[in-house]
DNA sequence: GCAAAAGTGTTCCGGCTACACCCATGA
DNA sequence: TCATGGGTGTAGCCGGAACACTTTTGC
């Protein structure tokens, strides 16, 4: 998959293709991140909108989750995370609407003028775990803070904006700011995660006894070290305690 | 639109369709209905599965949301109703695990051997207002009980089961159980929806509380008659207040 | 008159909110 | 020693849950 006339195989489905929404959480700038491309230049015209999300077409003979794994990893080499379908996206126009699409196209699909719809994927995982490296018709893999995304590739800033809504629904409703973190994490920069991403200030008292309560963080026998204050605690998420929990609990909302 | 070859026509993409979820609720069985059409009957073979939910090839220029209306049109004569995605299902083999759905598609469609992703819609309605009648390769379109509904054509009993439980889900979480009844409707009835769909039962006084504080219901001067009981007032959803509200209130839910 | 659903209040409890100070650490 | 975030307790309030009886109507 490193050619970038990827799109001459047979088995690729002309007509259909997946996009990956990953976000990442950047600790020391307290920023939400998600994962780009950079398109390669061609020397035939200049770009003005040089990043889309990670996606390509689809194979044959493989279900959408395969799909956008493998995506994801041909392009910016990240694998081994858990993707999961946000919605289709699919308008007449959203591969044509912009003329350096088009040309873009050109050089990468055999059939660039067809109508492709799109299978929307987002993920959240830890952003220093996860160092992207581009291949195949990528240039570049780079995390970018959320607020300072251009405009994107083709309908891609739309499908941006959806995930990122679908992400501030579920990190009310579900415990899922524990993926966007290290294994071990403190209270305060969980917290950060849930005050970046939606926006708004929580009280540390509530937050913290509130966290607590729902009886899926682990206290470790360990602090963090070398910050300029008190150390504080590192806590783990218990998978396991929260899926025994999920079942009979029905709101784990913030 | 009413002949069972349109599959024929050139503008239909030969591997994308739409299949709808329609939720009507029966208030005198006090059931959670499904819209379904039965497939015409072929001579050469005999059928195990005469049902699937109303869905077809999608047309190049049309947006999703317009083939889904289109399309539900078409197959149940239903229109004028608002239809949401749910997600998209492609697995590679959806449409050939059956012999029988082969075989059907073979009768409707130029390319019957094709992978056929499809992206499917729900909807809830007002079961007693929409009355279905089936016209396209739909030999009869009908409201089936959710829980009487047998095995489905390709994989629309998984669909179903995912339009379920995102029914579930949206009516703990907003007020939606009024489009599956008469625009006028009583406190019970509107129970009814909840504890039927939710498999629950509810409190008579804490849901009218809830519910009246809410401040999204309209009492009428009018009350239900000819039943053998007290008769009891009636309500309709205030949309322009709920609206206002939805913005500043987040939570909806019951 | 009887069956069937409508309609109505109160108490208890748990969780949410608001709020302020001292502590440990590295620079 | 200072700046920085860590860590802690309480009181008031609100909403949810549990709970029983009288009323109206059609048959």
């Amino acid at each position: 998959m490193t050619d970038a006339f990827e799109g001459k195989e047979l088995d690729l489905v002309q007509n259909i293709s997946v996009d990956c929404v990953v976000f990442g959480f950047d600790l020391n700038a307290l920023e939400l991140n998600v994962l780009l491309i950079e398109r390669k230049k061609n020397p035939d015209y200049e770009y003005e909108d040089f990043f889309a999300l990670p996606g390509n077409l689809i194979r044959q003979s493989e279900t959408f989750d395969q799909s956008a794994i493998r995506v994801l990893k041909e392009l910016t080499s990240i694998q081994d995370i858990f993707l999961e379908q946000l919605m289709a996206f699919g308008n007449p126009n959203r591969t044509y609407l912009k003329e350096n699409d088009r040309k873009w196209l050109q050089t990468i699909r055999p059939q660039p003028d067809e109508r492709v719809v799109t299978i929307a994927y987002y993920s959240l995982i830890n952003l220093e775990k996860y160092k992207p490296t581009a291949s195949s018709f990528a240039k570049k893999a780079i995390w970018m803070p959320v607020k300072d995304v251009p405009e994107l590739a083709f309908d891609h800033s739309q499908i941006l904006n959806k995930a990122f809504e679908a992400l501030k629904l579920k990190l009310r409703t579900e415990p899922v700011g524990f993926n966007l973190l290290p294994r071990k994490f403190t209270l305060g920069q969980l917290q950060s995660v849930y005050e970046t991403i939606l926006g708004i200030e929580l009280d540390k008292r509530n937050f913290r006894r509130k966290m607590l309560n729902k009886d899926i963080l682990i206290q470790l026998d360990e602090k963090q070290k070398g910050v300029a204050h008190k150390s504080p605690y590192l806590y783990k998420f218990d998978q396991a305690k929260y899926e025994a929990l999920r079942d009979q609990k029905f709101d784990f909302s913030l």
